[in-house]
DNA sequence: CTGAAAGCGCTAACAG
DNA sequence: CTGTTAGCGCTTTCAG
């Protein structure tokens, strides 16, 4: 039927895999190791051998091994991104920023979903170490041990960090500017009068979420009206919102305002805050973090900070690149990316509908 | 300060990336085909030996190097997830349930994202398997040659597509049930009353796609009153649902329901249905396709068909595993996941509150 | 049960 | 410019 001309036209595109350095270097009557020159750079090869070698490794379908390549120089072509959740559409668009880099960089990319717990940190790592992953991208370092972090640090592979912690030498990092983007939060809650504004955040350990608390705080502490502030502590997730939301109901109706330590937690606060009966914003004002896609489309809109995180993938994987170009000793390179506020509904200066409502 | 103690209690986790087998065999005094033996399975050595060696390289903290047991097996324990892009809700939560699979079983996972792009998906597929990944888990392989796709089918590593794609034989399959989704959303909304149901979905050669229009088709042909079907094509994103929603109000003011082949879609529609003024769910009725998280969080909270989007991935690695255990000759496996009706708030029957309001 | 040896496929000196 | 020679670190016959 078909047939005919759809295996004449296409090319044996990946029936090579079978073929050596050998095979061609016996196909041209040369050495492997002219092959392996030919194919890889070509310097110090006349132009003609290379020719016929490059045009029978072509006409062969030649794809080469790269484990043996890996062996052999010590480098594998691939990184590696460790964070929590690639559900979290935070990372997964730092991912796929991460990846996009890697990928122009003709690096591969390992996903490894660690949940922040320390143990299955361990395992990846040493997995990827193992698979001599020539760089690696991860959430942070803080949950584990300084002895090992120090190891980490001088384990010989680059490792970029998505936390500022200070407290840690050693390592590159990119992070947004978190305590920027939590005094925006606060500043802003607090021009909009509001005196009794809450912040729910996640773990102290949690360099990023304590950055933005600090920048909060920040904020309410430089300000005239001595407003006060009330942190609540969860974990950093939706539900954790759902469940930071029900306690701030359940023993402080005072507040009127919320800084969320990001979106998936402002979203939880929100649902929870409707079941209880809490209109947003008409009896708390709320600002998220992140400025993910879907916070434009919840009810209300919400209004954010946005963090480029795309970008910070990308940077992240740039950074990686050119330490891994140093050959082992590179300069720790620390970047930070710019945050804005996303002014959408989910907002209210103190008193404009408030109490205009039930209870 | 606190490094005494800390030191004395670390143990060297990191450091033990340069140990070789050769290392531990002179240790040992043994020779390394011994060591190799007893570090992997056992078998045949006397268990005190054994005992030494282990102790050995425990002490040592030795650590295999993948690389090159790779290259003298041929397996990498890596597998490779290629999918269109991981900021869709959808394939994040598909690729946590690949990676929580993958990780349980030892694998680490590749993340490549194709855009549904054909020469992306080679690139990809040219690395993945120069690297000889044990397997591959794949968005679809309808957008490469038939020639490619015979080739990839016999390429010696497994490979499970995410979509039915009847057509190509050689390749184990796992997909939700799209024809019955795609069924149960038109019957929904038909017996609601709706007369004239628009279907928002994307490229003919989207099998997936193609088959949530088939079965809502079968919905509507199957129906006794004769409803209409308008089937509008576009992205199958957020913002080809704004474009396609743009489209109807502008052509077909007279649906009075919608099926969108996903939740992005039908959130894009949702957004584009509130610029222009038209009301959800009073002057249209949506149905989605996903059961994205976010979902239940739009304005209004999305009716939905619920897919098991981590149970996909989780079922593709486990299909993959049983093949790589089968050394070179599985047969292609397909399983097919059930799907369900979420009903939440942005579908009414029609005229209960329709034409109550503008125009 | 264990050692010796070959080899996985490629790279990288070192000679010619 | 090109061939020779060693490995990279591990697995896997094949002997002993």
């Amino acid at each position: 039927m078909e047939t005919g001309r759809d295996n004449a036209v296409v090319q044996p595109t990946f029936s090579g895999f079978r073929v050596t350095l050998r095979d061609i270097a016996k196909e041209c009557g040369v050495d492997v190791a002219t092959v392996s020159r030919s194919l890889s750079g070509g310097y110090g090869i006349r132009k003609e051998t290379r020719q016929r070698v490059l045009a029978v490794a072509q006409r062969l379908n030649y794809q080469p091994n790269q484990l043996a390549r890996g062996l052999a120089t010590g480098k594998s072509s691939t990184l590696a991104l460790i964070i929590s959740d690639i559900r979290n559409p935070f990372f997964s668009e730092l991912a796929r920023g991460a990846e996009d880099a890697a990928s122009a960089a003709g690096y591969d990319l390992l996903l490894c979903n660690s949940d922040l717990d320390r143990l299955k940190q361990m395992r990846y790592l040493r997995s990827l170490l193992a698979k001599r992953v020539d760089g690696i991208v991860m959430n942070s370092v803080l949950d584990l041990s300084p002895g090992v972090q120090d190891e980490l640090s001088h384990c010989g592979v680059p490792i970029v960090l998505l936390s500022r912690s200070r407290e840690v030498r050693g390592f590159s990092t990119v992070t947004a500017d978190n305590l920027r983007g939590g005094f925006l939060a606060g500043k802003y809650l607090i021009d909009l009068g509001h005196q009794v504004v809450a912040h729910f955040t996640g773990s102290r350990k949690h360099g990023n979420l304590a950055d933005r608390a600090n920048g909060f705080l920040k904020a309410v502490n430089s300000s005239e009206g001595k407003p006060e502030a009330i942190v609540i502590r969860g974990h950093h997730s939706y539900e954790g919102g759902c469940e930071m939301m029900k306690r701030l109901v359940r023993n402080r109706r005072n507040a009127s305002a919320l800084f969320a330590c990001n979106d998936a937690v402002a979203l939880g606060a929100i649902r929870a805050a409707f079941e209880a009966g809490v209109r947003i914003p008409q009896d708390i004002s709320v600002v998220g973090f992140d400025n993910v896609e879907f916070g434009a489309l919840t009810r209300p809109p919400l209004t954010t900070i946005d963090q480029p995180r795309y970008g910070l993938g990308q940077a992240a994987v740039e950074i990686l690149l050119s330490h891994i170009g140093c050959e082992g000793s590179w300069a720790p390179e620390h970047r930070m990316l710019g945050v804005k506020l996303v002014e959408r509904e989910s907002c209210l200066p103190l008193g404009e509908v408030r109490r205009g409502g039930r209870q």
